[in-house]
Formats: C-alpha cells, structure tokens, sequence
DNA sequence: AATGAATGAGAGTTCATTCAT
DNA sequence: CATGAATGAACTCTCATTCAT
C-alpha cells in the first residue's frame, strides 16, 4: 500500500495558498511543488495540467467560502449578526498576505482567456443567494435581491481598494454600512 | 537627429493594448515587440525593463483616462448629463476586449508585489474627485464625497461581473442606478 | 530508475573540456549543452547555474589532479624520478589545447569576483605538501616546503609564458631545473 | 572646431580600469561607455571594434608600465635599489582592485584565440632586459638573463598567489627574495 | 504509483555592432 | 564628427510538460 505523503485537502489547500499570492500566471509548477512537498512529476502525476489543477484549487476554494463564510446565512441569528458574521468572516479571507479576494483576483487575471469565468460566477450566485435570504427577513424579496446584488459589487470593489492602499478601513466600513441596512429599514419600518 | 520608427505615444498605446488584453505576467516582452514593430532590443532601448516600460503605460493609461473620460466633468452640461456621460465613456473602455478596468486589472494581479500600487491608486482619487465634483450640484460636499466613493466601489464590483459574464447590463444599469440619483434627490429636494 | 543519459563524470570532463578551451566567461550554456549533448536545460537539470556548474567542474579537476599527478608524490620510485614524473604529467595536462593550467587560467579570470579563489586555493596548498614531501627526503622540511613553494610560482610563471608564446621549451626547462634540485644538493652533500 | 570632450590618454585609461578589474570578456561595450562619459556609438566612433579597442588600451598600458615600472632600471640609485623600487613600483599596480598582472590575467584569458598573446609577449621581453641590465652590475651577463628570467617567472606566480588570496605577503617576500640576490652575490664575491 | 531525467520553447535581458541623420 | 535608434543574435535561466523506469 502506497504512502499517502499529504492529504488531497491539504494539497489543494496549499496550492491555493500559492495561487492566491503570487496569482495564476505567475505561480510555476515549482512553487506549487514545492509548497505540496512533492517533486514537479508527483503534483502532475495527480493532476493533468496547471489550468486542471487550478479549477481543482477553485472547486477546493469554492467549498471553503461555503462551509466557512455562506454557511453563516443558516446559523441561528438574529439576521443583522447573521449578515455582519458573514461579512466579517469574508474579509478575513481577503487580509490573508493581503491578497483580497481569490476569486476576484483569479477572474480579473484570466477572465479574459474564459479559463474559469463560469467556475467563478456560480460562487458569486450562491453568495448573493446567501445575503439574500438574510436581508428577505427585513425586505421583499426582490428588493433583497437587488440589494444583495449591490452589497457583492461594493463589497468586491471594497475589497479592491483595501488591496490596493492596504487600508483595512475599505473593509470595515463598508460591513458598517451594510449593517446600517437594518438600522435604516427598521426606522423606515417603524415610522410607517 | 535618428530615425524614430515608431511615435512614443503610438508606442505607448499599442504596449497598452497587449497589457490589457492578456494582464502583466502573460505578456511577454516578445509580445510587445511585434505589436509595436521593434525588435525585442530595440522595445528594450526606450525602457529599460518589462516593469518600467509597465510603468509608462500606466501613466499613459492615466493620461488618456484623464483626457478621454474625466474631463468630461469639467464640459458645460447639465450635472446628470456629465454623469452620465463620464460613466458611459469609462463603460465604453472596458468594452474593448471585454478587459474590464485597466487598472483594477492590473492592481488585483500584481498587487501583492505592490509594484503599481500607488501609480493606481492616484488615478482613483481623481476618478472620485470628478464624480464628486459632478454630484456636488445636488448635494452638500461631504455627502457628494462619500456618494463618489461609494460609486467608484460599485462601478469597479460591476465591471468584474461584466467581465466575468460577458453581460453588459451589468454595466448599463449602474450608470442607470447612479443617473437616477439626480432623479431621488431631486423629488427629495422637491418635497420638502 | 530514470534514464541517465549521461554519466556524471563525463558531464563534468566534457564540461572541463570547454571551460578550459575557452575560459569562464567565453563558455556559454549552450556550449556547454552541445558538448555533453544534453540541451541547455537538461544540463541545468543537474546544475542550477552556470556558476554552481563550474564549481562542480572546479572539483572535478581538483579530483583529476590528485589522482593524476599529485599520487605520483607517493609512487614506489626515487624521489628525483617522482618530482620529475610529477612534474611531466602536469605539464602534459598545460599542452590540451595550450591551455596552460586550469586552475590558474580560472583564477586569473575570476578572482576579482572571488568566485572560485578558495576552491583554487585549496589544490595549491595540496601540490606544495606533495612537492614538499618529495624535497624532504633530501633537504630539511622548513626548506622543503620553501622550496616547493617557490617552485609553485615558478611554475605557474612558465606555464604562463609556455601558454603565451607555444614554446614548450619553457616547461621543459622549467623541469630539468627542478630536477636539477636533487644534483645541486647532492654535490653540497658529498662535499661536507 | 569640435569640442573633445575626453582625452585621448584619459580615455584608455578608464578603458583599461574597467578591463583590468572585470577581463576582456566580461567587460562589455557599455561599461567601457558609461566609464568613459561617450555613448557606445561614441566609443566606437574611435575604435572599430572591442578587440581593436582592447590592442589600444594594451599599448597604452605597455607605455604605462615603460614610463612608471621599466624606465627605473635607468636612473641613478645603485642597482640593489633600483630593483626594489622597480619591483614595488609594479607590486603597487597588481595591488589596485586586487587585480594582478594586467598582462597576465588577459594573457591567460584570450591566450587561446590568440588575440593579444605577441602584444604581450613584447613587454615581458622588456621586463627581462630591464632586470637583466639591473643584476648585470653583479653576474655576467647570461646568467643575469637568465636570473632575470627566472625572477619574471617567479614574479607573476606570486601575483597569482596574491590575487587569490588578498595576502600581500606573496609580493613582499619576493621583492626580499630579489632584493636577497644581491646580498647573497656580494658574499660570494668577498668570500673568494 | 511515483520519481528523477529530459525536453523544446520561451522568458527577460544584454551583447557587439550598424544605421541614419 | 557625433549621437540616439535600431538590430539580430546570443545570453542565463525557467517554463509546463513528457518520458522511462
């Protein structure tokens, strides 16, 4: 029985962590294989190509962001700490070598070649699902749609200009002003 | 005086266009060399290296972005009209290609090496200041401020998912949903 | 086991062979590639640079020169043949290519870089112990070893001028000089 | 009337500084241009060719070494003195930059292709003759060619011994070396 | 299954030199 | 005469990938 040196999640994980700091184009097959440990052959051993173990980096990223951050939108909270959990828990993500965000990054670098546009847009979806449902308990649902779509847009913007001045206040206060959504509703609400 | 094959400026543009079109790192120098004509050592006679000649594209990248879009909040229009027109010109450029934004695309690949960052995001403090000076007719300063930033966020957000999906809506209904401020204020300021 | 299509050994003679025809900086990788008839990278598959490369060549000769001419020190022969054998094989090795003596040409060529020089050092040190210890059997080892050492500078000059003007002749009397070490003494002997 | 912006002497001697610390072949046309204040084409508008170059700043440092080096076997000091000053008058040039012998090092690095090898044998024939009208005051004359021989050998061994070691001791014991000659000479003169 | 060897193309950069004014 | 532009070849080295065992 043959040794598993590492993990296929712990690969995958590591891998990630490459892609996610130097980007695509700019991570050789070396850097991926010396982070994982094993040789250059071992890594294409498991894997055909860059570009396929890179859409199994970003099914791998795919399952974080929803166990991690979207899983929030179905934990038993109040929906404004429910909404303020997930944003937070995003940015972490994005503050790690102050990369921002991966898929972002990813999609801006090879959108243009078409490699992994619709690997991308699927997780975009299932976020603005995800803030929809939270921001339904205070809104109709296509107004909360709309607004979910708009959170996703300032927030990846957000995202970019934190990454760019490596001010973590791009961050911050735009979750401010996404909880401010409830504060604003609620008042709208309570004064009809 | 030497034969000058190639005007600087033309030069310049051309380099802009391969760098759009395929990001930093998947541009190679032999690229810009056939696209502008010159020999690989004869690109390398005016710059010196891959990233100052970057460099000088992004500055004239600014330069145009100046020229072409963010002078148009200076021309004698109505404010809702400048608006307006100033986005649909910056939409106009993302078009081409499908590339998205320039300098979002560039800031997200390479940011982490903070090669390019400050020549960005000096460009970005121009953009608000436009957009705020645009919005100022119809409110106060420190809100027409904190309007620019938030609008320059969404705009940046919505360029990605254009360019990710390929649809334009995404980009006509945020010049759509920036235009109708002026509508929303208006009726505001009618009221009372 | 992979194919070695190459032995290590002879990778590092071959390589020798054009480092010591045509100097450091004057041998290229791709020369270096057609003469062991790997291409330039599978030859940078065992090597990371040019210069880790030439280090490894710079031990191989060190290898060779022992093995070569420096074990004649310790030869079943009186010790005025061994000098001379000694001296011969090396002489024989400055007449490739009218190379004169490897490590001295590398020496000359890189020391200022102080790439190389205590590798070079180094099989200096063991020729003067060798010669020392053939002097000794007819001289005191203070004067032995001042011996040998002035005979190392004395050889390296007329390696120099063999190497400049392809008149043998300086090696050769360079030879009968040294030998002619063991009469002199002798004389000085029988005459006390 | 155009302005001559550099010496001609000035000229070679940067041109030999850079040459001298970095060899012939690792001394590019546009360190020799930045030395010398001229762009390439401007160096190259006096000299058809870097090897062309090269004979130009050889003859110039022939002159040198005639002017500061040789031409002290002619003054007035009597012989003991003016071999020592001789010798340490070119001990100082092997000692800038560490670089040795000029001649010796381009002679063992282009000696193979033959370049510059009957340039440099010429000045070494005037070192002889030089030493030689020196120790003649005290041997005959054959065998004062032939000490000055041997001491040119032994001379640029131990420039080679300084270079790779940085260790002036290599020069100075041979200048106590040489100088001994006279010494020792002198006894056995008075002795008979 | 897993690994070191090998590959050919291409990376960014510098080379010595020539051209055109 | 002098100079910036241009050239094409070559430089060291890395790329993603394949091969052979």
């Amino acid at each position: 029985m043959p040794v598993q040196k590492i993990e296929k999640e712990e690969l995958l994980h590591r891998c990630w962590e490459v892609f996610n700091r130097h980007g695509y184009h700019n991570t050789s097959i070396s850097m991926l294989a010396e982070a994982t440990g094993l040789g250059k052959s071992g890594l294409m051993h498991h894997h055909e190509s860059k570009e396929s173990l890179m859409r199994a980096v970003i099914d791998f990223a795919k399952v974080s962001i929803r166990d991690m951050v979207l899983s929030v939108a179905n934990e038993d909270l109040p929906p404004e700490q429910r909404l303020e959990k997930l944003l937070r828990r995003q940015n972490r993500l994005a503050k790690i070598d102050r990369r921002g965000c991966f898929f972002a990054n990813t999609a801006l670098e090879t959108g243009s070649d078409n490699l992994f546009n619709s690997d991308i847009e699927e997780i975009w979806e299932e976020w603005k699902a995800a803030v929809s449902s939270i921001l339904s308990s205070i809104m109709p649902p296509d107004e909360a749609a709309a607004t979910a779509y708009r959170l996703l847009l300032e927030h990846e913007g957000a995202i970019i200009m934190y990454k760019i001045s490596g001010d973590t206040e791009h961050l911050e206060k735009f979750v401010a002003r996404a909880v401010g959504l409830f504060g604003k509703t609620m008042r709208k609400a309570s004064k009809s």
